[in-house]
Formats: C-alpha cells, structure tokens, sequence
DNA sequence: TTTCTAAATGTTATGATATAACACACAAAA
DNA sequence: TTTTGTGTGTTATATCATAACATTTAGAAA
C-alpha cells in the first residue's frame, strides 16, 4: 500500500467522519494532485485524469471537485498562481495549522510549512492596529527553492 | 492643488528622474486607481478612465500600462482578487517599504500597511530553515474592515 | 527643420481561468 | 419504490490576460 493510496484512505475516512463523501472523481481529482507533487490548474487536472487515469471530467465539474476538497482542508488554492495543491498534512493526526506556502517562483514547486504561532499573533496585531481583523491568515510567499537558487 | 494632483505629480518627478514618462494615458490609469481609492481589475479601469476621464483605452494597452506602473512601484498588483492598487507611498520621500495589504473580503476595501521589519525577518528565518529562499515578501492578507466586522 | 528611431499605443485574435444556469443520474432515506 | 438531495454533465458566457503585428508619436540625430 503505497503513500497515495493511504493518503487517500484517510482523506476517505475524514470526509466520512462528518457526512461527506469522497466519490471516484473526488478521489482522481485528489490523487491527481497528490502524484504529481506539484501546484495544478483546474485544466492541468482535466488533463491529468484523462491521460493518466482515464476519467473523463469536465473542466466545470474539476473546478467544483476542487471546491468541495477545499471546504474539506484536503486541498488548498494557491491564489498568486491560480493553481491548487494538496494539503501536506492530510495523513497527519494533529490538528491542521493555518496553512503557508512557499512557491518557487522559478521551477513553481510548492513546499507548505508551517509557521510559529508567535508569529501569526504578532502578524494578527499589526493587523489589528491598522484596524482590520484577521480572518484567514494563509500565506503565500514568493520564493526560490533549493534547486533554484 | 488636491492630494491626487499632488500625488500624480510626484509620480511624475520618480518617473523623469530616471528618464521613464508618466504619459497621459499611464496618468489616466494611475488617477483612476488613486481616485477610486480601491483595488480595479484592469478592465474595471478602462470603464473608469472612459466614464469619468473621456478617454479610451483599450484593456490591451491598461495592461501594458499597469505593467509600466508595477515597474515604477506606483502601483502594485494583488494576486489574491487579481486587481490593481495605487501605491500609498507614493508622496513618501522615504524609501519603500515592503508592501502589505489588508484585503476586506466583504466589501473589497484594502488597506496598505507597513510591517515590522523584524517580524519580516522571522519569516525570512522560517522559510530558510525549509530549504527555501524568501524573494518577495509581499503579503496579501484576508481580513474584514472596520465597517464590515 | 527634416529624417530617423525607439517607445508608446492601437487593433485583432486568442488563450486561460472561472462561474452561471439548467438537465440528468444516482445513492440513501422515507 | 418513490422521493429527495447530492453529485455530475452540458452549454454558454464572464472575466482575466497575453501574443502578434500595425500605427502613432516624441525626442534624438542629421
């Protein structure tokens, strides 16, 4: 049983644990992600299941897959790029942190960390200063990878 | 003299300081960004720049201009919404600081602030410690205004 | 001034991302 | 087995963005 399919496994029993349900095209949809290790547009996805799993999903359907794996934390939308990755810590048993990416503005690899608590509370009073309230403070950080330098 | 005018002049003088020109089309966009006091799409600009300004621009050449703007750190593009702003900083003699928005996501409104430089730098350590290379720390935040909390 | 050149803008076409609206299929509950 | 709601398909269209080439214009060079 390799990496994926356990990681699929226990996207299955998450979403099963409150009612929702990961049917075929979620799970091609999630595994599309998942293989490819790498931040993909919803037409990159189309591609992905036709070629490599032969399941036909229309464009509109993926773009409504990928809104439901949101809603679930499965999947994260990356807004500077327009593209979609899989959550990192699917198989964790901890609670999820508030998610970070970092995006090689080179190669587009994606690492997602996570960031000291400190630091988004410090973030979340300068943010309060200015007289907002924080809601969801994702980051997305425009970065160069290892291999990029 | 009104603090737009005041601003597009200053605009002007970084332009020509470097030999750039903040021509009468580039002008119209950043004073249609400056008065609406708001982020635009880059078509949301050419209706402005017709409606209010009596002058036509096709979207092609909003583009090139906003690119120009970006360029010349007078405006700066939110990925998130994938709208334009007017940089605030604009009449500041200081040097720029690294941008920082506050984006209300129930009425649109976004607020520019500065952050510690110090906290920057906590971030910068975390993503060295994964490997990776902080190149822009632009951050685009989710947050609710005053007015919509 | 006139000519030349490079930058700016216009024009047209098209690609990429995303959503709305309605139809149909199918699984689980009544 | 009917009903109901969820998931998916289909079609159309909105929105964001760029490529390629033509034309205009401002400023430099002759």
């Amino acid at each position: 049983m390799n990496d994926i399919v356990k990681t699929l496994a226990h996207a299955e029993q998450s979403c099963q644990s409150h009612g929702a349900r990961l049917t075929d095209k979620r799970k091609a949809v999630l595994s599309g992600l998942l293989t490819s290790g790498k931040a993909l547009s919803a037409y990159e996805l189309v591609d992905y299941c036709r070629d490599e799993l032969d399941t036909s999903i229309p464009a509109m359907s993926v773009y409504r897959i990928l809104a439901f794996l949101e809603q679930e934390n499965l999947v994260h939308k990356l807004h500077v790029t327009n593209k979609y990755v899989a959550c990192s810590h699917i198989s964790c048993e901890h609670a999820h942190e508030i998610p970070q990416f970092l995006i090689c503005e080179s190669c587009g690899n994606v690492k997602e960390i996570g960031i000291k608590k400190s630091l988004i509370d410090t973030l979340k009073d300068n943010v309060e200063q200015a007289g907002y309230h924080l809601k969801s403070p994702q980051l997305e950080l425009h970065c160069l990878c290892q291999n990029c330098v």
